[in-house]
RNA sequence: GCCCCCAUCGUCUAGAGGCCCAGGACACCGGCUUUUCAAGCCGAGAACCGGGGUUCGAAUCCCCGUGGGGGCACCA
């Protein structure tokens, strides 16, 4: 490029949410741009108007805000080169298609799918690798619409010039392919929109991609794109090829894992006769004839409402894929960067956790890996934990506050004194999800509260009722604190331990199974003064008064 | 089947010929702390895929093998 400016661009297609895998790579795009004060560009590859999703294309975006990725050129802020969509730059593709077509660097074609199949079959048969056989002689304009009045569809296909070529990757280095060993693709597809390969050969070259950084199963795609810059009189931009990444077990991430996890689950307690046929279709709201084929693996069956339901009824976790799951799932955006940044790429040394400015000062692409990773939860779950500790209180609040709105959770309604006080007391935790789990009882209705079977069995039948003699005496004593401040409930709690000799924990634990329903709170005496004297005690009369139903 | 890429603890990685009988982080295990759950603190174990070279010297360079992965659409 004429141009020192770098550019590089992050082009996803509008079929659903971004995943993880494709936010590492607009990452990569990102701090590859701020590092070298180039533009950061976002483009729409919706040329398959079949699989574009509705709404898909505003999710990206949002979820691409969301992570702190904001272009510099895109759908939203436009930019010298749009427009940013591909099903907008229809007139490019067909000029570029018309000049091929012209200096004889494709050709037409009309092979039905049926016997380009027929083709494939024999040709494995004979244990041969299939490549669309070119005509010696290539079929004329006049002949192509003959062909397409005669109702026979009629692509493009770029003439793949018989020779070796070698690919500059910046991570991997030279990669060369022989000669013949690429068939001549379809540029132009018989209902007039651009194939992939094609678009983006065009739209990189309009757009000024300098670099076009991607993950490595593009790396095949590379000499055919080349080929086709070369043709078009393009200069070809600097390509690196990004390691892939997996799920633990090392097998690809994908939305389907989803669906993977929840069926296997049915499977197994349909196997173990927990559940019928009818109970599947019962508990998901559909009809047994879906639900049996989603079991069958037909994961378009059921969407992800009904498989959440089958999978809270069956008690599993659906795996995060999509950067939004990890929103919901209480992930602070900072920590999901930080964390997929690692994946395939390190600053050296022995630092981790980086703030997006150091990683932009140390990103550069010889500190890319050539080798896949694999996304490691626990690590990821680590690395949050690290975050949300850290935060300021204004920024979890802020992070809280967004994934409260994001779930739904009642929390939502609280003020912020209330809830940088509930952020502070549930500091430990490993994501935002964790406080709604360790402290939402104590803003919810007093009749909300349900008893965990097992707290109870422990805490308050044990010893005789012991448990529950504690919350006798502890119903006389707190009625009687002069005021409901945390240390004066606090030294309240520690007197009746005391003087009952028994230690804080049989005094705590009962306590809060009355409040809380369970063995999980925040600090007793913090968690009582937030609770407020009237539900404290209302609470404590609650559980004194179900003690017959426990027994 | 054909083409291509890759190879350090269970996982992510540091390591660009001697600084490495390989360092960090997560996980795991043991312990401490503790009114719960988390968090925190201390400690232990844990890897250069195999075989040949090159070199005074190789985790680092070369070759072969093995293993893993990716690609072979009118999907992107």
């Amino acid at each position: 490029m004429s141009t020192d400016v770098v550019r590089a661009r992050f082009a996803p297609s509008p079929t659903g949410y971004l995943h993880v895998g494709g936010a590492r790579t607009a990452l990569f795009n990102w701090l590859f741009c701020r590092k070298h004060g180039g533009r950061f560009i976002v483009r729409i590859e919706d040329t398959d108007i079949l699989r574009n999703i509705e709404g898909a294309e505003r999710k990206l975006l949002d979820d691409l805000t969301w992570l702190g990725i904001e272009p510099d050129e895109g759908p939203d802020q436009g930019g010298p080169f749009g427009p940013y969509r591909q099903s907008e730059r229809r007139d490019l593709y067909d000029a570029a298609v018309a000049k091929l077509l012209d200096e004889g660097k494709a050709y037409y074609a009309w092979d039905t799918p049926e016997e380009l199949d027929t083709l494939r079959k024999q040709a494995q048969a004979e244990k041969r690798t299939f490549r669309y056989p070119r005509p010696s002689v290539l079929p004329t304009k006049s002949e192509a619409d003959r062909a397409r009045a005669e109702g026979r569809s009629v692509v493009v296909r770029f003439r793949v010039p018989d020779e070796p070529i070698t690919v500059q990757d910046e991570i991997l280095g030279d990669v060369t392919f022989g000669a013949g060993e690429m068939e001549d693709l379809v540029i132009l597809k018989s209902n007039g929109w651009p194939t992939y390969h094609f678009a983006v050969v065009v739209d990189d070259h309009h757009m000024r991609i300098t670099h076009v950084l991607r993950a490595q199963e593009h790396l095949m795609n590379t000499p055919k794109h080349v080929f086709m810059q070369r043709a078009l009189g393009y200069e070809p931009p600097k390509f690196a090829h990004l390691p892939l990444v997996f799920n633990i077990d090392g097998t690809k991430m994908s939305k389907r894992d989803k669906h993977k996890v929840v069926r296997k689950a049915a499977r197994d307690l349909l196997k173990a006769k927990t559940w019928t046929p009818d109970d599947v279709a019962r508990i998901a709201q559909a009809t047994v004839k879906a639900t049996e084929a989603w079991l069958d693996k037909a994961d378009t069956e059921l969407d992800m409402e009904q498989v959440t339901r089958l999978a809270v009824a069956a008690n599993v976790v659906i795996p995060e894929i999509d950067v939004h799951d990890f929103k919901l799932s209480g992930y602070l955006p900072e920590a999901l960067t930080n964390f997929v940044a690692l994946i395939g790429w390190s600053p050296g040394g022995d630092r981790e956790m980086l703030t997006r400015q150091e990683m932009v000062e140390s990103f550069t692409l010889d500190r890319i890996n050539k080798t896949a990773g694999r996304f490691d939860r626990e690590k990821l779950l680590a690395v949050n934990t690290v975050y949300c500790s850290e935060a300021k209180p204004e920024r979890l609040l802020a992070a809280f506050r967004d994934w409260a709105a994001a779930t739904g959770s009642a929390m939502q309604s609280l003020d912020d004194a209330t809830l940088t006080r509930v952020l502070e007391l549930c500091k430990g935790m490993r994501t935002l999800a964790d406080v709604e789990y360790k402290a939402g009882v104590l803003f919810a209705a007093d009749e909300s509260v349900v008893y965990d079977a097992d707290a109870v069995t422990k805490i308050l039948l044990k010893k005789d009722g012991q448990g529950y003699g504690v919350l006798e005496k502890l119903l006389t004593a707190l009625s009687a604190v002069s005021e409901w401040s945390e240390q004066v409930i606090n030294t309240a709690i520690k007197m009746l331990a005391e003087s009952a000799g028994v230690s804080m924990g049989d005094v705590a634990q009962p306590l809060r199974v009355a409040i809380a329903g369970r063995a999980v709170s925040p600090a007793i005496a913090e968690s009582l003064a937030l609770l407020g004297r009237d539900k404290t005690l209302a609470r404590i009369k609650r559980c004194l008064a179900q003690r017959t139903q426990h027994v």
